[in-house]
DNA sequence: AGAACCTTGACACAATCGTGGTAAGGTTGT
DNA sequence: ACAACCTTACCACGATTGTGTCAAGGTTCT
């Protein structure tokens, strides 16, 4: 048939049927469902099941992180305060003549840092 | 006097000097340093770190989570592989028969697979 | 109808996270 | 020089994450 049950599913995905099911746990991947309430994996799942494995380990990055990237897509709110915040580099051109606290070479390096991370 | 030491901020912002150093560790905020290693938290790093607090308290966030955020800020080929997993979400309109779907899902998924690959 | 599979829920357990504390030693300001 | 503050490096500890296993019961297929 089209559609693979658990077990099936995850054999061929390198995941434990337990992990399938928390991986729906944590809202990243609804399989369908049977009349009788069984889990059914079409070609879809089971490509996206390899490919998150594959993100997964290849990034080192968790479940949660992938949940939390995807609270980024679905609240607006959330991703607009994220993106914000980063934005918000702390820059304090007025102090560089009177710093009697910080160096010229520390805050290249914040520079530095920050260049880095908006390298997009 | 422009920079308040470790636990100085710590009073202002609402962290306490232990969180500022966990924070400075998982990379979010680095504060500047004096000439003997004394973190020195100027306004621009006070607001962000009240700014911080309130992100996290009000949606439920982690510090986790906002490390996270940083990386797919950074890492280009992260942010692509968390994208293009959202992206491919298996969607299967109703009006489709039965028999149908399947096919339909996996010429859909074959275009974005070779997508993908011109991607490289 | 019966074997084989699936469901949810619970208990378990190592690893990590968020947080506090303490110790040994260096820095700052009066 | 001395008190008061800071630094890093540990130990601790409850909560969460990722993962397994088991039990009690419902579904599928022959």
């Amino acid at each position: 048939m089209e559609a693979l049950t658990i077990n099936e599913a995850a054999e061929t995905t390198g995941w434990s049927p337990r992990m399938l099911r928390y991986i729906e746990r944590v809202g990243l991947l609804d399989a369908p469902r049977s009349e009788g309430g069984y889990r059914l994996y079409g070609a879809p799942e089971l490509q996206r099941l390899r490919t998150l494995r594959e993100l997964l380990t290849e990034h080192d990055v968790g479940l949660g992180d992938m949940g939390f990237a995807q609270r980024l897509r679905a609240e607006d709110e959330l991703r607009e305060a994220v993106e914000g915040w980063f934005a918000a580099e702390p820059e304090r051109p007025a102090d560089i003549a009177e710093s009697d606290w910080l160096s010229f070479e520390q805050r290249k390096h914040e520079r530095l840092l920050t260049a880095a991370a908006q390298l997009t």
